[in-house]
DNA sequence: GCAGTTAGTAACAATTGTGAAACAGCAAAT
DNA sequence: ATTTGCTGTTTCACAATTGTTACTAACTGC
């Protein structure tokens, strides 16, 4: 689980990262907008946290970007000011829950927790076996079965076809594709991908060249729809 | 959208009912924990607002005995006391959201209609579509249905788009679309934001030529009328 | 109605993203 | 030692998107 905190105060953002770290998320921290906007875009986050009050672009506005090519995950605003307004606003733009600084950190845990239990709890499970369309995969044993019968899917196969079911209906960006399956610092720009893409195409797909499964959404990433 | 409503103050009670049955919720109310639990045990609902301070029966107690059979309905609770203490407890027995009072209605609001929109996972359900006189737009996959049937929407068209209609009725300044959509270092020419508007009222209008929708508000911006 | 400004339009240019094919690395088989 | 076959990567041409320019139309305040 990946948590993104954005936090301009030292003290604060070291405190809660150390202890959501304890309860085993991976944390993220951006100081500021600009930074959790950057992160954002690159890196695939199952919740954000985020301070309203940062330098230079504020929460309201981090969380309303975020919202415009991302409306699933759970954004949670921390504020110095208990305002009412302060919170609707919050909310209008679109975060799901809000949090009144100086919190309680067994709160806000519990707090981060309920989001994920809410938001995760359909594509949680990810059995070994799938099945789409006519076709099988087994995921323990890399076996498939396709267009031409039986065959074995290659290690990266494997883990690219896993990651698309398992966001299934959902676009998954290159970046986050990079990251999940390739590991962190691939940098250079690669086609890598789409040459995958397109053997699942050929593998899955009924007429490869109008792909309706395996769909490219231009700009953004790839989409699996299952 | 069925809400239990657990309320011992009479003017509170009203107050609450009344708003959300202008929203369009059907609400019960029920005066005392085991009212609700009776309900509760009798009735489906979609959300449970739950009072803390209740004879006889306390808000915990209500909580902890409906997580006895049902994890998944969301509740929130309500109380007058601020205590963190007692929002980690609410949380701890199975509570999703907790609310002080006094409260401000419209967070409540926004706050019920978050609850329901995290829990109603029904597969297929896209809560990122909008429709808007006869059309359609899908945000997440970029699918619309415009003036000449379904096509699929470019990543800055569904940004500016889902702008305006995030903010719909109110008017956008240029300068918030560019910062919104284009980000806060790039800015491109000024006339390409006409440009999008011109695809939109090709999409959408229809008189392209005597928007209805796409509204041009001279000096300032442009508003989408929802 | 007139000058100054702002918005609408379309053609075009620049940029960016994509698919497909060529290419390289490597290990097993010959 | 060479070939073969498979896996994964890079190159490249082309297509789609995005941005600019130049011009026209419409509006504003006089």
């Amino acid at each position: 689980m990946r948590v993104l905190l954005v936090e301009d105060e030292e003290n604060i953002r070291e405190v809660v990262k150390l202890n959501l770290e304890m309860e085993n998320y991976e944390v993220v921290t951006a100081i500021d907008g600009k930074m959790a906007l950057k992160h954002f875009r690159e890196q695939h986050f199952d919740v954000v946290l985020l301070d309203v009050m940062l330098p230079e672009i504020d929460g309201f506005q981090v969380c309303e970007q975020i919202r415009l090519t991302d409306m699933k995950t759970p954004v949670m605003m921390l504020t110095a000011k208990d305002a009412v307004g302060d919170r609707v606003t919050g909310l209008k733009k679109g975060a799901d829950d809000y949090l009144t600084k100086p919190f309680n950190l067994e709160e806000l845990l519990l707090r981060v927790n309920n989001l994920l239990k809410r938001s995760s709890q359909s594509p949680k499970n990810s059995p070994e076996m799938y099945e789409f369309g006519g076709h099988k995969v087994n995921f323990a044993t890399f076996e498939a079965e396709g267009n031409n019968g039986t065959f074995t899917l290659t290690k990266k196969e494997a883990m690219l076809l896993k990651l698309l079911v398992d966001r299934k209906n959902e676009v998954v960006s290159r970046q986050q594709i990079l990251q999940s399956v390739w590991g962190y610092d691939v940098y250079p720009s690669t086609r890598t991908i789409d040459n995958f893409i397109l053997s699942f195409r050929k593998y899955f797909e009924e007429n490869p060249k109008k792909p309706t499964r395996f769909l490219s959404i231009r700009g953004v990433g790839y989409k699996f729809v299952g």
